[in-house]
DNA sequence: CATAAGTATTGACGAATGTCGATGGATAGT
DNA sequence: ACTATCCATCGACATTCGTCAATACTTATG
């Protein structure tokens, strides 16, 4: 078994691959990558995800997220899975609220498969 | 016609906005963000930007990417459209030919809207 | 136990997306 | 001129996606 890394975290490991411009890309890399970012490239998703990066103590609940982004709570429900299953927000369920918050670690990650840290050409 | 860079960039300024975590978007700088991540959210399109990364000189013919992709000439032609669109591809005719390449500060700018360049808490 | 509130799921619908074959336009070579 | 090659556009199709109203589930409160 793993002697380390007991998170349990939906996916908490590397996506997939290096960084798009240093190795060309399989086939199954790119469309595990590419399931990450069709996961934030939606307005309401990155609008969810910089209002819990934002918010008073790095979390909030669904009916705090329903009026800012003036969508029906189905709607937010189902886009704060969408990024839950993607491994881009946390689910913590006290009473009958549900706190989500953003795992920076992936949106670092990501960032980092689109281009090198230090730049393209550094 | 002109006198240098002739190339008809579609959209190379800034995207829109601070970092995700930075600053909550408006409905408006979501719109925009989602959108050139839209771009990227593809297997293919994935695959094509890291192919050009990769080529030999930076950069490809359309005839180059239909046999890696095993996709039509006419889907490639469209997903190098759309990542053109998106300001992340120049593109530059010469005789038949239509090359592309990547622009690596559209991926930087990317990039760095995800995740602030020192990672999350830097 | 009954009620209220927060959330997730279901079903439905229109819109957008990825793919291809067919077609048309432009350029080089014979 | 004629042909061959490369590329973009068009039309069509199946699939996916974003959204909502209605419903069910869970937990706290009266």
């Amino acid at each position: 078994m793993s002697t380390r890394t007991p998170l349990t975290l939906e996916v908490a490991q590397p996506v997939c691959c290096a960084p798009v411009t240093q190795e060309t890309l399989s086939a199954e890399q790119a469309v595990v990558l590419a399931a990450r970012l069709k996961a934030l490239a939606d307005p309401a998703r990155l609008r969810l995800v910089s209002l819990l990066a934002n918010a008073a103590d790095g979390e909030a609940c669904v009916c705090d997220l329903t009026a800012p982004l003036g969508l029906s709570q189905p709607t937010v429900s189902h886009h704060l899975k969408v990024l839950h299953q993607a491994g881009l927000l946390t689910r913590e369920k006290r009473a009958t609220w549900a706190y989500y918050a953003v795992v920076p670690e992936a949106l670092t990650e990501l960032a980092g498969l689109l281009a090198p840290a230090g730049g393209p050409d550094a």
